[in-house]
DNA sequence: GTCTATAAATAGATAGAC
DNA sequence: GTCTATCTATTTATAGAC
């Protein structure tokens, strides 16, 4: 019995170590789905997690290093995200791109880190290899989910990807109620809806079997 | 010759009735073209126009009044660049619809305030009526616009503007570089992929000629 | 590893002189 | 109508005590 009788978990004081840092990166996910990332605030977490604004700093060198962690975090959990709808929407190739749209907007509700955050102007500067790395892994899962969907040539399928970020990215800004237009009119899932827009999309681009494939 | 010779212009001092009034909205626009949203501050605004950081508390009460303003002009501005986008877009209700998703990306590259700065939250506890009525004209013309394309049905139309606006809106975001994917890998104008992604989303959705209508 | 205290920015907003 | 000066609040980040 090293600990104080009824001591509560200690909400303050010593910590076991790389707890804070563990507790700083799960808070931020919090912070980042209540308020973004212009909400996003080193001095926020550390109130939230009942310690001094000067913890962190402990832990992390500076704020962009904690949110290259996070992003970095976030890139690897989306990129599974999206390869397990892709996976469980079947064999159709157009539906397993379109189950991308769905998956990137559930995940971006939950966690508040979508490619703003992970392609973020503001820690491009910093050059975090593994950032990077998670990054091309999460494009070379879209790239590869395009090409099967019947854009074997790069331009188009990078095109195709584009439509398919664009558009779950206007979803996810439309559900996360950035501005509030007439989305979640009912209590439909609006990440359905996305994936329906998108399978739209790519049967509106590949115009139908027998495609000429012009992503135009 | 009341004026000094060789003054140029006069940067600070006295000026015009209401002349600092119509710098500081035109120059919101320039600073949120710049910075988006996030960006937008009263005190870098002030330092733009060279003028003290309360000269603008003589036009405008706070900060959210300013961005009111600012938003009502850009809802006016933005529902004439896509009623004229429409009209350039020919006969097809399709092609017409299609064509304001390009003319929003426009407009948002130039003038920096789309759908988040015209419905912002932060504007929303104002409840100008100004604001609220330019953002129901612009509504009224999307709306009128998904119903000439084939959705005469209330819900579907909504459907279909949702659908629109979310494509737009995140071909937008990957413009502006709010992160930094793959656009602009080529000369080419992304509004002009955007209008063209939306009018294969059209396409896909109405699925062809003697449609089902079904914008589910 | 955490705390207190502190420094330096930046922003929003107001008071009173001119 | 604008200025100077000021106040309050927030954030990032560091120094030094414990």
């Amino acid at each position: 019995m090293v600990v104080t009788e009824g001591e509560p978990e200690r909400t303050r004081g010593r910590r076991a170590r790389g707890e804070l840092r563990a507790s700083l990166v799960a808070a931020s996910f919090e912070l980042l789905s209540e308020s973004g990332l212009a909400g996003f605030s080193v001095a926020e977490l550390a109130r939230r997690l009942g310690v001094s604004t000067a913890a962190p700093y402990r832990h992390f060198r500076d704020r962009e290093e904690l949110l290259a962690v996070v992003a970095t975090l976030a890139a690897g959990e989306l990129t599974e995200a999206m390869r397990a709808a892709a996976d469980a929407a079947g064999v159709d190739p157009v539906d397993r791109l379109a189950a991308t749209a769905g998956a990137y907007v559930r995940f971006v509700a939950a966690r508040g880190a979508g490619f703003d955050v992970i392609f973020a102007r503001e820690l491009r500067r910093l050059r975090d290899n593994d950032l990077a790395e998670a990054g091309r892994e999460l494009m070379a899962l879209l790239l590869d989910l395009a090409r099967r969907a019947g854009h074997v040539e790069p331009v188009h399928a990078l095109r195709l990807i584009e439509q398919i970020i664009a558009l779950a990215h206007g979803y996810a800004a439309l559900d996360g109620g950035d501005f509030l237009i007439s989305a979640r009119v009912f209590d439909d899932d609006v990440a359905v809806r996305a994936t329906r827009a998108a399978a739209a999309l790519l049967r509106g681009t590949t115009s139908g079997p027998g495609s000429r494939g012009d992503a135009r």
